[in-house]
RNA sequence: CGGGGCGUAGCGCAGCCUGGUUAGCGCGCCUGCCUUGGGAGCAGGAGGUCGCAGGUUCGAAUCCUGCCGCCCCGACCA
């Protein structure tokens, strides 16, 4: 491709919208353009590092042999009411009705239609396991599009979905596709971890994601330093160290004037003690009702944690005006003697012996409260946020947390789907059976964000080159001087000619303007053709990643630089894993 | 939806508080000269319903009311 001739426009200036450094990148190197919120054209380079993306994705997907399908983005209501959904999802899933009157959707995912196609088309055994896939633009009605590509309501994914005949070929298909992601990530040569993870709202039994290491990232990641373990916070279970004998004897239940002591910390320095001492009283809405949460004055509610205990689909914070309201207890003054709601405890308060707690009265606090005698949650479990000083629950090692973007996500949905819709086939006996299911799901167009948020400098992008539009760009720096001009054209073809993806900058640009714009669409390597070249015959060869450069004679120079990206390509697709 | 911010040329912004000729600046764009290894220089030029609709006023980008859009923080998620 010639620059000349392509639709690439760059921009000097940051836009004002954009915040994170993808979505700014992304603009500025020409990749997308906002038509309005959440919704992004793909100007020719930003579809060319999508479609590398997808076309890795097909690759292994297809080695996995799942097979490819194309599902429609319109969905009709009466699959996703049979699937109870339409009623569930809420306002993400964009509704809307026909000429007819007849009501549809905007896929946001496909498990009802993929579902609908098993059971009307896969009736025996004899037909399983299969796993099918698509390419595809979902629509998410989001409540807050925000950062470009990264979240976006229209977005491109693959989502693959697995039938099996039971729990063991799910299991089965389950780590096929862990695998092929494993496979995936690696080829598009980004730095990556898979990790326990909650299974959120498609529901289901067991899930891993995928998380791309960015310090952007919106997710936090525990990983043990010792082992493979590797969670998101969400789910990292907490594991209490082996408790000895409580420490001296219960003391009597004492009331105390904390007068303007809301804070954790506060209470501590007025009463003397630490917050380690101190019982932290934090009020939800589960579904709608109110439940007071126990911790440690030093610790964090996890809410995913919460959420599942308590077994509701739904936690929000209530805001701190809303508790008085709802139910009747002082913000700060919170306490679990006596309270008048729900109450769940982290399983680490039960050991505490003698702490602090509020009193549920403005302007005071209890001393010498203890677990059981006191007060006796309903539930007790894991509810905290799980923090480097806490041991690997797998070895015990040390953990470190990190910030990561999802880009994948694969579940076990068990039966879910396939019982509501009715989607069975015969076994061996003759018997109807309900698909065990699968899904697993990769967001085509985040981890081009992704891999930028991962890869970019103060100049730009940097592709990795697994991902890059394009792989080399030849820079012809002497537009009116014939020798090197056609040096440049030379090289040029000569790169076509070896299967190198090549752009040729023959702008009648200053080299200023050349060399800016290179470093910010981000391809992995630059030739430059130019005086060096006029005068000892010699290319330039830079690395956008590490700026390295080195001079290669003329006449060796495409077959070098084709040579190294085939050599750094290969390496990639050595999967260890 | 709750909280915060912003809408003035393609992009980035000033002007608004304290209303008053042709609404400015930088970048980009067009023409010419010049320049050619890290977004040069000079000269000339094009480009605006000041988000929309009402209102106040002799007069509104500026003051008032309503609406719309966008961005950021929270819940959601690939």
């Amino acid at each position: 491709m010639r620059y000349s001739k392509f639709f690439l426009p760059t921009t000097k200036e940051t836009p004002a919208e954009a915040e994170v450094i993808s979505h700014q990148l992304l603009l500025r190197a020409g990749c997308i353009r906002k038509l309005t919120s959440g919704l992004y054209t793909y100007l020719p380079l930003g579809l060319m590092a999508l479609q590398k993306v997808a076309a890795i994705v097909r690759e292994e997907m297809n080695r996995a042999e799942a097979q490819e399908l194309l599902m429609p983005m319109v969905q009709p209501a009466d699959l996703w009411q049979e699937s109870g959904r339409w009623k569930k999802y809420g306002p993400e899933l964009l509704r809307f009705k026909d000429r007819h009157g007849r009501d549809y959707c905007l896929g946001p995912t496909h498990e009802e239609v993929i579902t609908d196609i098993a059971r009307r088309e896969l009736q025996s055994y004899r037909q399983l396991p299969v796993n099918l896939y698509q390419i595809q633009t979902k629509f998410r009605d989001e409540i807050r599009p925000r950062f470009g590509l990264m979240r976006g309501r229209e977005f491109v994914m693959k989502d693959a979905y697995s039938f099996d005949v039971d729990d063991e070929g799910a299991s089965k298909s389950y780590e096929i596709m862990k695998n092929s992601y494993q496979r995936i990530f690696q080829r598009c040569g980004l730095s990556f971890r898979a990790v326990e993870a909650d299974t959120g709202s498609i529901g289901g039994s067991y899930s891993h994601e995928f998380m791309v290491l960015a310090d952007t990232g919106e997710d936090t990641l525990v990983i043990c330093n010792d082992c493979d373990y590797a969670a998101n916070v969400e789910k990292a279970a907490v594991v209490l160290p082996e408790s000895g004998e409580k420490p001296g004897d219960p003391a009597p239940l004492h009331r105390v004037e904390t007068p303007g002591m809301k804070k954790v910390d506060r209470v501590a320095e007025f009463l003397g003690v630490t917050p380690v001492d101190i019982i932290k009283t934090m009020v939800f809405l589960a579904d709608g009702e109110p439940v007071a949460a126990l911790v440690r004055g030093d610790r964090q509610v996890q809410e995913v944690k919460l959420k599942n205990l308590l077994g509701v689909s739904e936690v929000e914070p209530i805001a701190d005006d809303e508790v008085w309201k709802l139910a009747k207890l002082p913000v700060g003054y919170m306490g679990p003697v006596e309270i008048s709601i729900r109450l769940v405890a982290d399983q680490e308060v039960m050991c505490m012996r003698n702490a602090v707690a509020g009193a549920n009265e403005k302007g005071m606090h209890l001393t010498g409260v203890n677990p059981g005698r006191d007060f006796s949650p309903e539930q007790v479990g894991d509810l905290r946020q799980i923090t480097p000083e806490d041991g690997c629950p797998v070895c015990g090692g040390k953990l470190s947390l990190t910030e990561g973007i999802e880009v994948g996500h694969i579940f076990k949905l068990g039966t879910n789907y396939s019982e509501a819709l009715h989607a069975t086939y015969q076994n061996k006996n003759g018997v109807d059976k309900p698909f065990v299911m699968g899904c697993y799901g990769i967001g085509v167009s985040r981890v081009v964000a992704a891999a930028i948020e991962q890869n970019h400098d103060a100049n730009g992008i940097i592709f990795p080159l697994p991902l890059a539009p394009f792989q080399v760009l030849v820079l012809n720096l002497g537009l009116k001087n014939e020798t090197i001009s056609a040096a440049a054209e030379q090289l040029y073809s000569e790169l076509r000619a070896l299967g190198v993806e090549v752009l040729l900058d023959d702008r009648d640009e200053r080299p200023g303007s050349k060399f800016k714009d290179a470093d910010l669409i981000g391809i992995p390597y630059r030739a430059t053709v130019g005086k060096t070249y006029e005068k000892e015959g010699m290319v330039e060869l830079r690395l956008r990643v590490s700026g390295e450069t080195v001079l290669l004679p003329f006449t060796e120079a495409a077959d070098k630089i084709a040579a190294m990206i085939h050599e750094e390509l290969r390496q990639l697709q050595d999967v260890k894993r």
